[in-house]
DNA sequence: TGCCATCCCATAAAATCCCATGCTATCCCA
DNA sequence: TGGGATAGCATGGGATTTTATGGGATGGCA
């Protein structure tokens, strides 16, 4: 499957907790025939991760390919699907974030879509910027010590 | 998989930010069904890189095939995508560069499309002669030391 | 009947489409 | 092989459509 969310996007949150979900994510939703996101509070960071359903039930089945009835992935699933809120688009793409969604991230007034290929995260901005700033240098390190060439991500499987 | 994007060519940016992508690299993508380019800064370089979508799925299939949760390749997955913007070809086979992109670039009224295989640059025309100048003159220098011929290219094999 | 969520409309700004133009490279035929 | 016809390409600019965003109306539910 293609990717469908990158880019960092940058929109208002309205005072009724409102904010557009950028045209290209809608786009692509649309594409496979939803009008909705998937969105939970993200595991490692104070950021809502939001996904169309279809990826949700992908990570569901990988669940299942593993013991579907072991202790350890029953507290996973239990974890993330009951945290799991669907939201709808309003006519003009917008959906409206639950109050404690907003909270884990610590929202305010502006709130950064960041794309991350097959899902994607919403931040409040500085705390991205943060990251992000983090991320890049971390990630140029990384490259000039293992002898990448540097302005090119990594190969995954070596050639083609 | 053949080279698909080789050459240099210098091409207008127009004041809405637009420049024709050369119609060779279009032709390639259009092979694969492909109708934008992925577009970020590049790593080392004050230049755009850019490559079709499908070069950028590979990376992030490596990331996907670990847990889609684990926090390993987040940092890398943020640094990444979260700079890749997909430009649309317009009916002309135009893109528009953000302004981001333009101002790590240099960009102003051209911009030279370099080929590297199989992805490509895009560069201020002056600032990419002078270290086309240096590239050459580097490799001349290893070549003399190590009695290569100096317009053979080095053995490929390492990289891709 | 008051509250909350949803729907609907208005507007400004931005992105996109569309057409016209000149230039260059290619083709074709004598 | 010359030279005009043709098609493809790069470029400019205006017209049109999408987006993002604010705010009011509407309807269900407690």
């Amino acid at each position: 499957m293609a990717f469908r969310y990158t880019d960092v996007v940058y929109n208002k949150v309205d005072r009724k907790g409102r904010v557009s979900v950028p045209a290209a994510y809608r786009n692509a939703l649309a594409k496979q025939g939803l009008d909705s996101i998937a969105a939970f509070p993200a595991l490692h960071h104070p950021a809502v991760q939001g996904c169309g359903m279809d990826w949700l039930e992908k990570i569901g089945a990988q669940y299942d390919q593993t013991d579907p009835f072991s202790e350890e992935f029953d507290d996973e699933r239990i974890a993330l699907f009951s945290q799991v809120r669907e939201l709808a688009f309003d006519g003009d793409g917008r959906v409206t974030l639950p109050d404690d969604l907003i909270a884990h991230a610590g929202l305010s007034d502006q709130a950064a879509f960041v794309g991350l290929g097959k899902h994607f995260h919403i931040w409040e901005p500085a705390a991205f910027k943060e990251v992000q700033r983090a991320a890049k240098a971390k990630r140029a390190a990384k490259a000039s010590i293992d002898g990448r060439q540097p302005d090119r991500p990594p190969t995954p499987g070596g050639s083609e």
